[in-house]
Formats: structure tokens, sequence, C-alpha cells
DNA sequence: GTTGCAATCTAACGCCCGTTTGAATAGCCT
DNA sequence: AGGCTATTCAAACGGGCGTTAGATTGCAAC
């Protein structure tokens, strides 16, 4: 039992390591894990690289934690949205948004792009069979939403590879100080994508800042 | 003025200049070119690392040429999809098609997604003012279709980076030997994306093997 | 055959970056 | 104050990979 006054050293690593974690995502998510040194890391998170390693075993162990966590937390608000009432359309739209919101959230950054290649190991088998697991629901999501008639008659591999292309592009473009906030981005991208599979779509989305600013964006290809 | 007979040597060169740009390009597209070593290139054109510097003058000049090759097979498809007559939705589905054919066709890859952090000098901001003309045209398009009536009231930037994402987003898990066929993939994905768009979409989609034939299919998250 | 050129190879060089080592610093307990 | 532990750092090590050098092979011309 620990007084909130005196904090607990191994409390102290897990916060630490959290941001290590979430310095690496947000490089990751841009660059590729293979781009990016550990210098990089730890000049974001202003120490010597040498001194991550008292959080972390290696390099690799720090990819497998990015996308751990960025599996987790897509997981998670798939459970969400299956829990609560609605069409497989709904519940699909329910999801990524959640998905979007809190990757920006805990991890600095929407989405964690994974590069099935620098995965090695037994870790990585795991990180792989996580990922399939997740699609797999995602697609049983658009097959109840045919079956429930909230969504119209497609493959529901290709339906999912073109909502999560739509999803984890944001990763490129999407910047934290940019004119637009998580919320709008979230609503408007996942709006769009799903509006995609709506049989007959009368949904109307939000419109924001129509109107072009003068603003030099470097945004991904 | 050469006889078909004897081979041109510089028409030689060119052809095994591309080669190498599509082996590069192929590898790039998935695995990040900052993750492709000159010598995995160089195995899948069976021949040594050292002998690809007969034909271009360092790694980073690779990397740009691919570049290069995408955005000017976008270039086109956008240019064709233009001069033909239809509403501005109508032209984007065709040049996203198009662009997904030619690049499947060209590169042997569908679509070469930039990481921008990988293009230093001269010559990177030549292929960063590339990239922001042709997406700068698309949102034009979009714009277009408001106009016209083929496209619902967006915001034309989120718009576009939504269809991208889809239409990118296919270089990850699109395997040449693998289920469906360059046009039905790109028909389906970019169908779908372009839906998104619509008004009050009444399109139907072509439905392609709804059931699930248990392949093992390793893809990116 | 011999010469010359083009193409490719093997082997080595050197830098970058992941990782380790050992010392320096800062807080906490008695 | 003095020791103990936890952190951090600068510096060095070593492997991987881009790049270069020099040798080898193959082919065309004469």
């Amino acid at each position: 039992m620990w007084s909130d006054a005196i904090p607990d050293p191994a409390a102290q690593q897990e916060i630490k390591r959290k941001a290590i974690i979430r310095a690496a995502a947000q490089a990751f998510s841009r660059q590729g894990s293979h781009s990016v040194t550990l210098d990089d890391v730890a000049k974001r998170l202003g120490v010597s690289k040498a001194a991550l390693y008292r959080y972390i075993p290696n390099k690799h162990s720090l990819i497998l934690a990015c996308q751990d966590e960025a599996l987790d937390i897509a997981g998670q608000a798939l459970a969400r949205a299956i829990s609560e009432q609605g069409t497989g359309l709904a519940k699909i739209r329910q999801s990524l948004r959640l998905y979007l919101l809190d990757t920006i959230e805990q991890l600095g950054v929407p989405a964690l792009i994974l590069e099935d290649n620098a995965l090695r190991g037994d870790d990585a088998a795991r990180i792989l069979q996580k990922r399939d697991s997740y699609e797999s629901r995602m697609r049983e999501l658009v097959s109840e939403g045919c079956a429930d008639g909230s969504i119209l008659p497609v493959e529901p591999k290709m339906a999912v590879f073109m909502l999560l292309g739509a999803v984890h592009w944001v990763a490129k473009w999407y910047r934290p100080d940019g004119r637009w906030s998580p919320e709008t981005v979230a609503d408007t991208i996942v709006g769009l994508a799903t509006r995609a599979l709506e049989p007959a779509p009368t949904s109307t989305l939000a419109i924001h800042l129509p109107q072009d600013q003068a603003r030099e964006d470097r945004h991904a290809f």
C-alpha cells in the first residue's frame, strides 16, 4: 500500500517505458521503424540513447511493444464497439473512430503502420496472429452488416482493406498542431470511408473549413 | 537507324536500368526503402550488388527514380482521366483506376508509397513538388465534382487523403499470385472508395468470390 | 589470335548505428 | 557525512551495408 506522495519506483519505471514507446511510435509511424535510430528516439526525450537500455532490452523489442500497444488499442476499440447496440456498420464506424482517437491520445499518433518484415522471432508470430485476429473480427462485422442490411453486398476482405487503408493512412498526414482536431479528423475520415459501404447512403458529413488556408503542408504521397 | 536484329547498347542499358527500378520498387513498396538493401535488389535480379552500380550512381538516386516513375504514372493517369468526358467523380475514378493498373503493369507493384524522410537533396524537392502538384490537381477534381453535383460537399483535402489512403494501401496487401486480378482489385477498391463521395450512391459493385477460400494471407496490418 | 570494351564478380573499405562498458551524478537511508 | 542504489552519460566495440577497387569473363572487330 503506497502513499501517493511517495512514488513507487516500479511505477516510475513503467511511466518512462511508456514515454519511450510513445516517442518511438510517433517516429516509427511516419518514417518506418527501420529508418528511425535509437538516437532519434532518445533525442525526442532529451536523453542519450544508452539511457533507453534501462527500460528496453533492444530495438526490436521496442518495435514489438509499439505494435502490441497499437493492436491492444485496436482490439479494445473493437470490443467496445461490438458491445454497444447498433447495426454492423455502426459498430465498424465506432470501432474505427475509437481507434483513431485512442491511438492519438495514448501514442500521440493516429494508427501505427506495421511493416511485417520488421518483425522477427517468436514474439513476431504473436503480433501477426493478433493482427490477423483483429482483421478477421472486422470482416465478421462487415458480414454482420451485410446480413442486417446496413452494408451493401461486398467482399468483406476488400472492404476491410479499403477501410483500414483510409484509416491507417491518417498517420502519414495528420499533424497534432494542424488545422484539424483529432475528433474532426476521426469523424470525417471514418464517416467518409464507411459511407462507401452504405447500401444507399443518406448520411451527411460535417464540413470543416472548406476554404483553404494557405498553409504549407508536407504530407505523404 | 538501327536494325531490330542488332540491339542498341544504349537501349540495352536503359532496359536493365528499368528492370532495376522495377525490382527496387517492388521491394520498397512493401518494406520501405530504408530496410531494403542493395543486396536484396540485386538478388531479385540474380546479380551481385556491385553490378547495379553500372546503372545507378547510388541507392538514393534509385529511391528517387522509383518515386519519379510512380509519380509520372500517377500524373499521366490523371491527365488521361481529365481529358475524357464525365463528371468530376468519374474523372477521379478513372484516374485512380488507371494509376493502380499502370503501376502494377509497369512497376509490378500497385502504388509506391513515399516516405518523405527518405528523400534528400535538390532532387528531393523536385519530387515533393511533383507530389504536391498531383494531390493539388486531385483536390481540384473533387471541387469540380462538388460543383457539378457528382460529389457531396466535402473538404477536398480530407476526401483526397481518404481516397489515396485506400488506394496506396493496396501496395501492402496485393499479391500478384493472389486470388484477385489487377482489374478486380482496381475496380473494387476504387469503386468502393469513390462511392464514399457520391451524394446518394446508387452504384453497384461487382462482387468477387464472396466465399472465403482458406488461404493463408499475410498482409499488412 | 589479339586487342579492346563492356559487364560482372569478389574482396575490401568505411561509416552508421545498435549495443556494451565503465565512470559520473543524484537522490535516499542511517 | 558517508555509503548505497538508481540513472544517466560519453566513449568504444562490432556488425551490417553502401560504396569502391581490381580482377575476371565474354564478346565483337579486325
